[in-house]
Order: structure tokens, then sequence, then C-alpha cells
DNA sequence: TGACTTTAGTATCACCGTGATACTAAATCA
DNA sequence: TGATTTAGTATCACGGTGATACTAAAGTCA
């Protein structure tokens, strides 16, 4: 690279954690003592530390445990500040945990956290087609339907529950447990269990119905 | 966001401009004067400008135009230096523009340019699907068979030539005019135009077929 | 001139994934 | 017992994909 001389700035880290509870899309933004709001976590790179590391350090500070998956999405330059925002995909919290809010309430965060929390959806659904991260959201046995509520949470569309299954049958990805999970009413769920696979590079042709943003 | 003291940095932009040509993938690497090699173009935002202002900037004073994709891939920290890194698409250039090296030969610019390189490409793959940019890409007439090149050269594959067609005629993106083309031997090409339409958001199922990285 | 090559463009067909509808199965609730 | 709820399956029509093979129109070359 060519380098020239470059502009001094502060760098800070800013991070959207999303997890999908109850068919729900949850923000961690906990309230924030100093300005007596919510905020999203945020911090700044040590000296040494990459941006990917300083990510997962805050996220740790914040949850006390690690995102299933966490990657960068885009960098804002402001003034004298650039600011690296982190998504991350977190399972579900406990329900009584105030420090999540749902995510049709981002607005209430300010205009700017409403966008970065639209940029992380948005990022999170892309993950969903082309890693295995939401089975990495769940517990290592899990119901068919907690799958297909992981996906729909997350996409913020309802899918249709006869073809999912039969797209997740055929990709071989999940093997069902000899148990049953009866939860309140209706029939019980059988139990599955994740199976990491050599991903089938399945090629296919362009597509010309490409979406409104 | 919670804001806390940051770390002061140098920041710089990198920029990966690919261009389709001839079926093939081109990488714009001018000779650096100053270090006797080829090298990606870079610079650095000025006081005020946001990134991807910098980032169009610098596309305009190298190729004295702009990129008709431009777009945040990812942001590096190394030591003291932030550097984001874009990744464009461009027309093609002329034929003898030794500014311009195959994608192939992105190796001989070192391993960080090469790892540059190979986000830029999967990026712009990424693009092909959301977005009409091949389009853009194209003179305002062209041939089917030009925009096939197109988008195999950015895929790096070869697509079905019958499936191609379908697919963007039932997408209705082109128009065809009363012009054809004959391009040395073979029969002639009839010449196409792209037409702007609002975007069908065809939302299909969840695929589980994701790929190997 | 006529056969061959090259590129453009189309037709047909088997296959597969999708989504709608409707069904069965097994639990709780009143 | 019967209604409700959730799980799970069967069937079917439809549409997109890719293989194969074909036609069309130009240039090349003997």
């Amino acid at each position: 690279m060519a380098r020239s001389a470059g502009l001094r700035v502060t760098l800070a880290v800013d991070i959207v954690l999303l997890a999908p509870s109850r068919g729900r899309l949850g923000v961690y933004a906990p309230a924030d003592r100093a300005r007596g709001r919510r905020a999203l976590p945020a911090g700044a790179p040590r000296a040494g530390e990459s941006l990917e590391a300083a990510a997962a350090r805050i996220v740790r500070t914040a949850l006390g445990g690690n995102a299933a998956w966490l990657a960068q999405v885009a960098t804002r330059l402001e003034g004298t500040t650039a600011t690296v925002m982190f998504a991350g995909l977190v399972s579900a919290p406990a329900e009584d945990d105030a420090n999540w809010i749902p995510r049709e309430r981002a607005a209430s965060l300010g205009a700017s956290a409403r966008r970065l929390v639209d940029e992380a959806v948005e990022a999170a659904a892309g993950w969903l087609d082309r890693t295995p991260v939401a089975f990495h959201l769940l517990p290592a046995t899990f119901t068919l339907s907690e799958l297909q509520e992981t996906y729909e949470a997350i996409l913020g569309r309802s899918l249709h529950k006869a073809s999912f299954r039969r797209a997740l049958q055929s990709a071989r990805l999940v093997a069902p447990t000899r148990e049953w999970r009866s939860e309140g009413r209706g029939r019980p769920a059988q139990l599955y269990r994740f199976v990491q696979r050599a991903p089938k590079a399945s090629r296919r042709g362009v597509r010309f119905d490409w979406l409104s943003s």
C-alpha cells in the first residue's frame, strides 16, 4: 500500500449484541450509570490489541462470556473519532434480565444507536445464510421449533414449517436424539442435536431479485 | 454508546479496485514510484471528511473518475495504524493500461495485499447478488454475453447460458434494442439496455448449504 | 462456392426446492 | 369427553435450474 501521512484520530469500538428470545430479537443495552440512561456497550482497543480481541473483551466484560458470533460491521468517522462497530449474536438471556430491550425499542437509544442496531440485524441475517451460527445460539439439544424460532427472530419473518424441516433434513445438519420434551400444552417435541458437517458448496445460479435496501 | 478514553491511532484508507475484463478480474495496482514496485492505492481522510468521501476522492485521484461501486469491507488495526479497507468495482480499463494486473497475480503485491484482494473479491461477489452493480460496469447498451462475462469474471466461475438469460428475462431487468453488434466471427449479438425496476423483494426460504470459508 | 468454425440464441426435459393445504399425533385444559 | 394446542407428515402444483441438443448467422479457409 502506498503510505501517506494519515489522520490522527481516537479509535473506539461500539458493540450491538443481539439475542433471539421467544421469537423476538433482544438488544443488549444496560443502564449507563454515568449518563442515567441505557446505552450500547462500547470501549476501545488497548495498545497491541486487535479490534476483534478488543470487541471480544468488551463482550466478556459485559456478559461474563463470549458471544456465539461477533464480527465487524462498519467503521464510521465522526470528527476525530473513528468508531468500529461490531455485531454479535448470543444465546437468549434470562427472561427477567433487565439489561436487554426488545429490538423494536432500539429507537429509544437515539437515532445513532438505532441505525447501528438496524445494520447489526441486517448483518446477523446474512450470517444465518452463510454460517451455522443459529445452532450455537441453542443448547446442545433443541427442538426444531426452537431452531425455527431462532431463525425467525433474527430474520424478522416467519418461515414455512415443512420447508424449513425439509431443507434441514436434506442438509443432514441435525440428528434426532431419543428424547422428547413436553412444553406445557401440545404434543411433545423431539430433541435434536447439531451435526457438524463438511459444508457442501452448492453453487447456485445468479439471482436478479435483489432487495430494496 | 458508553464512551471511554479511546486509543490514539493514525487512520488510513486502502482501496482495492476490481475491474472485469475479457472474463478475467483485474486489480488496480500502479507502480509506486516511492517504493519502486506496484502497490494498491491508499490515502487518508482529511479533517472533516467521511471515510466514504475519502475513499471516493482517492479513487478519483487514481482513475480520474468514480467507481461504479465502492464500499467498506473491513478495518484492521496494526500497531498504531488503523486501516479501513474499501473495495470498488469499475468498468473494464483499456487493454493496454499498465496500471492493472490480473487478479491471479495479486500475490506479487505481498501477502497482506493478497488478503485484501481476496476479501474484496468476496465482497464484490456478494454485491452481485444484492445490487444491479454489474449493469453499471457496462456501457448503456451491451450484449447478454458481455453481461454474463462480467458476472463470471467477478464470481470466478462460469454460468449456464440459458439459465442466466431465463433469470434475466423473468426479472425484466433488460430490454432489447433494435441494434445488433457483430464482433469478428460468429453470429451478431443483440444489444440490450438496463431497465431500472422497483426490486420485487422475493423472499425465499432459508438455505443450510453455507460455504466453506 | 461450400464445408467448417465460431458465437448467439432457443427448445425440451428431468429434477429439485418451495410453499400451500390438509392431514395425523399427542399432549393439556375445561 | 371434547376442544385446543403444538408437533410432525403427506400431497400437490409451481417455478427455477442445468444438461443436452438444437437452430441461426456470421467469418474462415481450402
